[in-house]
Order: C-alpha cells, then sequence, then structure tokens
DNA sequence: AGGTGTGAATACGTTCACAGCG
DNA sequence: CGCTGTGAACGTATTCACACCT
C-alpha cells in the first residue's frame, strides 16, 4: 500500500526502481517459486493459480499469494498469474540477469564438486576463479579453470570485480580467506566451513554446514523413537508434517 | 517449568527419558552450540560463561540462554556452564550417541564429495551404503565403499536399517528415490536435488541447494547496490547485521 | 464463479531486563 | 557480586477468511 510502482518495467532500472525490502523468509522462498515456474514454463503454461504454483513449490497457496503481494506482483483475479511475466519480476528482484561473478577457494573434496556443479551456471552465475593454498593443487585445471593461489585471490578477485565468495576450505583457514574477500571488496560470501566467520557488518555470509543437517534429521529420529516408545502413546502419531504430501 | 526433570542421567534411557519438544529454531542452533563447545573442550576450558558460548556460536547471549534453558540444562549462576556436561546433554539431545547409518544415493559429482565428507564421521554417523543408477558407476570404489545399484537400494536398505537417506541425483530420479527409501523404512532424508519431495507426514525431509544460497546472496547483493545509487542516500548506511564481528 | 490481494488473528521467535541463586 | 534462568515485551512469520476484481 504504501509505494506501488505498477508502470515500473522491472528490467529498466533508470534510477531507483522501486526496491521494496521484503521479508527475509520470503527471499528465501523466490528461488524456490522461480524453479517452479521455469518448469511450469518448460510445460508449456501460461498461467498458474496461487493453488498451483504453491503446491510446486511445497508451500501453501496463503503463503505464496501473501509473498508475491510484498513485491507488488501481477495477477489476474479470477485468472492467476502470468508464468513468463513473473519469472521475470523474480529474477529482476532476485538481480539474476546481473551474471554475477563467483569465486571459489578451497578445491578439496567439496570445492571439486562446486567448481562442476551445473546448477549455478544456469542461474545467472559465473565461476569466473578458482584458489587454493595448496602448490600441488595450483595449476590444475578443473571445467576449463586454473586453480590460483590465494596468496593471489586478493588481488584477483579485486580486478575480477568478484561479486560472491564461495569458501570451502578447512575451518582452519576460513576466516583468514573471508578476511581476503573482504578486503577484494566481496560483500557476499557463501561458506561451507563450519565454525563462526567474523566479518563487517556491510558484507552478507550465508552458511551451509551439511553435518548441522545431519544432526538436525538425527535430532528428529530421536525425537520419534522415543514417542513411539512412549507406554501410553501411540504407536505413530501423524506429526505436523513439515513437508507433506504434494501429489505430483 | 513445566518439566524440570534434573536428577535424569542423559545415556541413561531406561524408560521415557523426558522429552521435551524444543522449538525448531532453537534445534537448528544446538549443533552449532556443540561445535563451539568441542573447541572449547580442546582448549582445555572447564566452564564457559552464555557470553563466551554465544560468541563462539555466532549468536547473542539471551538467545543462547534460552535455547539452553529450554533443555533444562545445568548452568551454575555466577559461573557458567560445564563444558563436558553440556557436550553430553547436546549430544544425547541430538541423538548422536546412537551412530546413525547413512546411505548416500547419487555418486556423481556433489555425491561423490559427500562420500569423503570428513564431518559426517566425525559426528555420530555412518556412511555405510552407496548406490548409483549409472551402470558404470556401479562396483567402484569410493572410500572404501562399493558403488550399488539403486535398484538393490529397498532392500539393502532396509538389511542395514538405514537411519538417514541422502539423495543427491539429478532432480528428475529424486522422487522415485526417496520412495525407495520411505519403503525400506527410512523416516529422515537429506535433499541435494532441487524440486519439491513429496513424502508420508512421519517423513522428516531436509534440503539444501546450493543454488538458492546464491540466490538468497544476489538478492542483497542487488538491494546494497540500489541503497548505494539512491540519490539522497548515504554511500553505506549500516546495514543491520546478520553476522556481526565476532573478535577471534 | 473463480481466484487474487490483504487486514485481522494467531503462532512463533527474539530481545529485554531483572529476580534469584551460588 | 556475577551469571543463569525466565517472565514480559516486542517483532516477525504464518494462517485465516473474505472483500473485491475480472
Amino acid at each position: 500500500m504504501s509505494q506501488q510502482r505498477h508502470g515500473s518495467t522491472p528490467g529498466e532500472a533508470d534510477g531507483v526502481p522501486a526496491f521494496p525490502d521484503l521479508p527475509e523468509a520470503t527471499i528465501a522462498r523466490l528461488p524456490e517459486y522461480l524453479r517452479a515456474l521455469h518448469h511450469l514454463a518448460e510445460t508449456g503454461a501460461e498461467t498458474v493459480s496461487s493453488e498451483g504454483l504453491a503446491a510446486a513449490a511445497g508451500v501453501n497457496s496463503a503463503k505464496l499469494r501473501k509473498d508475491l503481494s510484498h513485491l507488488g506482483s501481477y495477477g489476474t483475479r479470477g485468472v492467476g498469474y502470468d508464468v513468463a511475466l513473473l519469472v521475470d519480476q523474480i529474477e529482476y528482484i532476485l538481480g539474476l540477469d546481473k551474471n554475477r561473478a563467483v569465486c571459489l577457494v578451497g578445491v578439496g573434496n567439496l570445492g571439486h564438486a562446486l567448481a562442476g556443479y551445473a546448477g549455478f551456471a544456469s542461474r545467472g552465475f559465473r565461476v569466473v576463479a578458482l584458489f587454493d593454498a595448496d602448490p600441488k593443487k595450483v595449476g590444475e585445471q578443473i571445467n576449463g579453470l586454473t586453480v590460483q593461489h590465494t596468496d593471489d585471490l586478493e588481488r584477483i578477485a579485486a580486478e575480477e570485480s568478484i561479486a560472491i565468495g564461495v569458501i570451502a576450505t578447512p575451518p582452519g583457514t576460513a576466516q583468514a580467506v573471508a578476511d581476503a574477500l573482504v578486503a577484494a571488496g566481496v560483500t557476499s560470501i557463501l561458506n561451507f566451513a563450519p565454525g563462526v566467520l567474523s566479518v563487517p557488518s556491510n558484507v552478507d555470509v550465508r552458511k551451509v554446514d551439511l553435518a548441522i543437517e545431519l544432526q538436525i534429521l538425527s535430532f528428529h529420529e530421536h525425537r520419534k523413537a522415543s514417542l513411539t516408545a512412549l507406554p501410553g502413546g501411540r504407536s505413530a502419531p501423524p506429526a505436523s508434517g513439515d513437508q507433506e504430501a504434494v501429489g505430483s
């Protein structure tokens, strides 16, 4: 209600493109909507209802409608959302039209896999540099890129105007890598190393820890086991489902 | 206040071990506390204050104290928390003393890296089986395990009483793999494939999508860029930091 | 009708601030 | 006196239910 810039074409960012501050929870779901929309577009759908898109994205329709309403979106009452238009809107909001340069630090087990991960390129990301501290790895060719030494990280990251740095090093070196990235002007970091990174407040850090995910699942296993073992308990109470049946 | 089972030794699960239902947000942070505690234990610390542990885990102390209070935890006022005791408590709650069997489906780029990921074994998880649908990969040895065909997944997963299944296949086959896991009695799934899995409500699914993380960072890059471009805006407003300086 | 957009109601999570214990 | 544990206040996210548009 505060600012509805209906007439602004998304791609055209002349001055200030009316950037709404979306709730974090909404932002985290937009990529999922986008994936679902791309899938729908491939199957030839022109429009989707909130119900349909919500099912494809694994959320309920009320949440989806509220999320989309935040970005002042176009839907047609009685019809639904225009798939192509919504794709453009979300890609614009997420800044995926910018084809951002990504560098990857740490070409071990995991880093090697990330370097070859197709999902990065298929969204608007270009992996443009690989780094490792191990002299034996420097010079190695991975996916058309040559691994460079981390000593050169700061210089090269600045030269290539890297937008996002991905850290896949052992925990001990992660902070030093983060410092180098920050010094090179990188303001977004995706961290796969366990542990806390300390960075200036204008730098965004997202963390992915595979072991943590397993531990959370382990907790739920433990909980489920102790429920079924309950003396007076029913054998399998229908837990409040997090991700319910969606009927593909 | 409702149930404080102070006298119950964690490891001893004779009957019903007073399982509190912790908030999801708390559960998600427990592994982080655990990692910080292990680190502290290595440096020889016997006790920590909420302030100290919070800093090591990257949260503020009020949050940490509330989280720990939920598991009816032992802290000594005026002193802090006993590191060793808290480690035991959290490991018990998370069910990490059960040494759960994990299987990994999809030994491609990412799956290969996961199979060799040290972080799994170092917490209480044993990767006991690897599967792939590609006949060329079946028979391959990775980290001491032989890759088996996904046709045998259901049988083997049941035999080995797998607790957690990790899906690292292409999106197209993820649902079929999930179905097989569920049929084998697996009730926890960690999914690296993009897309929504539909499973019975008693099965927990956690999803990790590397491309989504980058897209979220991209949004924030976009937002930061549009802020600094603001006509009347200051050049770098101190955004409400998500992960602030922690002073290592 | 059919389906979006949205106030109002509810649930959940975080932060404050301090009582009370060691 | 220091630090935990916790009610109360606040803020954020989800869900409901329906007015309103096509």
